[in-house]
DNA sequence: ACCCTGCACTCCTCAGACAAGTAGAGGAGT
DNA sequence: ACTCCTCTACTTGTCTGAGGAGTGCAGGGT
């Protein structure tokens, strides 16, 4: 019976967070002094900070010296790995569309000489058809650069690469209806760019994701 | 002269993150005892444990009883607090209009009658100036719930709620040219999601960000 | 009405002690 | 020579008691 088995600080931490969670302190407001919740969890003052820390490091908790422990946030940032594994996958490629439209709407704007030199040559590193998938997501990130928006491009670096091997499975079972459509929408996004047309630019990335998100319905 | 204010124990884990990201110890390999990391930076045993727990909680670390604290991840999702602090608050109000655009969008094709219940409510909350900044962050969450997206309104949970005082401030300085367009263009994003219209949707949310980020231009 | 002083309360840090767990060295047995 | 066991040194885990430092509020003085 290996109930006990992780560290009374680490059960400490989750049963702070349970709390939490269950809005029993609201955000902002203060927790019971560290005695307090040493007797309540029956564990050393100790073992009560070191709790604290934890859930600090993971941005849930505040402690200011002399003042007290705050709730910092009520929504614990969760593993983008645990949400993107829970949810349905058009929701995945709904909020692609979000960044990428909008990341095609910046570009078309803002793009460098060098940024549509690059454009042109990832677009030609798609027709190569052995590494469809990963030249295909080279080729958005490079539209996501050339939005030149450092928040754009860090929620595309940090959400969208995880839901690779998934798509790879589900072109596997499921392939495009109509690649060459496909190659013409990409084409379509970089001739939009190129011309400085935001609307068309925005209109051309949706397009292909929304076809894209079709295949997963 | 306030150099040390800061809490021991968090400079010491900031020194100890340091070392991880410098190399100095490798991805699953064991650093060195608490009471040696102890000694070399200088403070009491249980500073360190604190630190440790710090970046445990963080998914850097990982201490097993008996064996030593080993290095759990060398990629440390890099902070939100630290990317929305360094970037163009522009950069920040783009990444806004691209989630909440599409949320729009989305929410005017799927909206609930509870969910318009609930906008109009939201919507009436803002009339109230008292409270202004967070009847309007209610406002937008109603919004990108109606959505019924998770990854989208996960999005805007991690990354706009964080942004949040540096608006305050930055209306304080600079209050908005006009109060009653923007109460408007709310109005108009309500108006468009009941008549389940997603483009006009779209746009509404897209002129009221627009406004916003010019106040930061 | 304003300031400021004192105080109670909080977290912060340390030191020491002991418990619990791990991993490797080394010996006993086969 | 190989396997298994035990013993031991070392590690993290937990608790306690003691001060130090910062905060916020009440109460008194101006």
């Amino acid at each position: 019976m290996a109930v006990a088995r992780r560290p009374l600080a680490a059960r400490a931490a989750e049963a702070l967070l349970a709390r939490v969670r269950a809005g029993e302190w609201a955000l902002g407001s203060k927790l019971p002094g560290e005695t307090t919740l040493a007797a309540q969890l029956d564990v050393g003052r100790s073992t009560v900070r070191e709790a604290v820390r934890e859930l600090a490091g993971r941005g849930v908790l505040e402690s200011r010296q002399g003042a007290g422990v705050f709730v910092a946030a009520l929504d614990v940032v969760e593993d983008w790995d645990a949400v993107l594994g829970r949810v349905d996958a058009v929701a995945v490629v709904e909020a692609r569309i979000a960044v990428e439209a909008e990341a095609a709407r910046l570009a078309a704007s803002r793009r460098t000489p060098a940024d549509l030199r690059a454009l042109r040559r990832a677009l030609a590193e798609r027709e190569r058809p052995e590494h469809l998938v990963d030249a295909d997501m080279a080729f958005h990130r490079v539209v996501v650069v050339a939005a030149h928006n450092e928040v754009l491009l860090e929620l595309f670096d940090t959400f969208v690469p995880r839901v690779r091997s998934a798509m790879v499975a589900a072109l596997r079972v499921r392939p495009l209806p109509d690649p060459d459509a496909d190659h013409a929408a990409h084409a379509d996004l970089v001739e939009a760019i190129a011309a400085r047309d935001p609307g068309a630019a925005a209109a051309a990335s949706r397009v292909h994701l929304t076809a894209l998100a079709e295949v997963f319905g």
